[in-house]
DNA sequence: TGTACATCAGTGAACGCGCGTTCACTGATGTAC
DNA sequence: TGTACATCAGTGAACGCGCGTTCACTGATGTAC
């Protein structure tokens, strides 16, 4: 395969990629708002100035963190579905949940930028952001439509019916991530994504304290199985 | 009722009120690794080292505003339960997570720097913010405890025993909140907890994207039914 | 293959800014006799 | 009730710091003929 790039290409590619590595170390350590176009650049080993011609301004900087934290998530859950057997759904849901959280324990800054408190000051950037901002829900979403589809989702008969305007709501989601399945499995989707970054925000971001929990990971484990019980998995 | 502060007193209460008011303005604007000492003073009128008669440090500030939060949604949530007939057991846990709600929509700022990412550099001190920390799990837990003890909570009969390091570690937490109730029982609240809390940052952090849901409302009722629901309420 | 020119990464100085915290001080309020 | 003294809120200057961004520049790398 001939490489069609010239090496100050490569370079440029190389140095980006440096910088957001550089970056994503800088969040761990400082945080996202105290994340600094000056740092980076010491780091790196340059002039605050040079980093300019790699990023326009700090902002800039934040939404490539931004963009490579939901890859590299996105990535890693993609991974770990694919892992697991097309037919056993219950499985390909908790390893998307255990793929969140394996993601969110090893980069909890990057986590908390993607997921914690918006950083104050950055709005980010939908066309860059929102794609790669949708994969987890994406596949979550598939292992469940896949489960209605092959007639494995079991809800309770006397679930009510879902309100007019929330219904409405899920139409126009589902021009998005097209699903044949009845509009209650999708709200109880909804909620199952939401909890399971509850869950992992809770870890994570220090909410259970310090020394309430030393099982973390069965507890995590038995509230998967709940979720997915609630799904109907 | 005689009062037997002096007009020192009053007035130092009541500048510490205004500092705490003012700190809490700021964190809306700016996020919590902005708050900054010399806003807070040059919004009081007075020169930045005046602060210090009343507040030891940058963190202190912080933590009075980490506990002034807690107890504020507390509050909320306590009366919110009070109004709620105590053998409506559902009807109180979905008191509390209205509550929760209303709160955290009404102070986005105050919502994210108790629940939301840690501030950077800043530590809370256990011994000021554990207790006002802990109030509406507390409230959670009662309604639970009083519902099992009420013989009104439908769990399903095919539940998996708790694990053993999990069960120890429930164990121990019944110390600081007494339980009679199963540890299964305990186990799903602390789902219905963080989910809870999931629910609640998703909309408020702005992980749901601008445009997904209009009808909030809705979602986040069924949400709370749904939780209820996992919890056997 | 050799030369002239264009592109571009990185430099270094400068801009104006806000920050947390210390310190010696002034002057008003409170207390003891 | 009047006076001497102690307490304490607030002042203003100063410390050393890091920040984002602009700008004219140097010198190396790449390209066209």
């Amino acid at each position: 395969m001939a490489d069609t790039t010239t090496p100050r290409e490569r370079a440029r590619a190389q140095t980006l990629q440096d910088i957001t590595r550089i970056g994503r170390s800088h969040l761990a350590t400082e945080g996202a708002a105290a994340l600094s176009v000056r740092a980076v650049a010491r780091e790196l080993g340059v002039v605050s100035s040079a980093i300019y011609r790699y990023v326009r301004s700090r902002d800039d900087l934040l939404t490539l963190l931004v963009v490579d934290g939901y890859d590299e998530l996105g990535d890693e859950v993609d991974a770990a579905v694919a892992k697991v057997a097309v037919d056993d759904h219950r499985g390909r849901f908790v390893a998307i949940g255990r793929a969140v959280r394996r993601w969110a324990l090893r980069e909890p800054a990057t986590y908390a930028l993607l997921f914690g408190s918006p950083v104050p000051g950055y709005q980010a950037p939908g066309e860059r952001t929102t794609g790669p901002g949708t994969r987890v829900i994406g596949a979550l979403v598939r292992v469940w439509e896949d489960a209605y589809a092959a007639g494995a989702v079991r809800l309770p008969d006397d679930t009510p019916p879902v309100p007019r305007k929330l219904a409405a709501d899920v139409k126009r989601i589902r021009r998005e991530f097209p699903s044949s399945a009845p509009e209650d499995l999708t709200v109880r989707g909804v909620l199952a994504w939401a909890a399971l970054f509850g869950c992992v925000s809770f870890e994570v971001l220090g909410q259970y304290g310090p020394d309430t929990f030393t099982a973390v990971d069965q507890l995590f484990e038995r509230q998967l199985q709940l979720l997915a019980d609630t799904t109907g998995l």
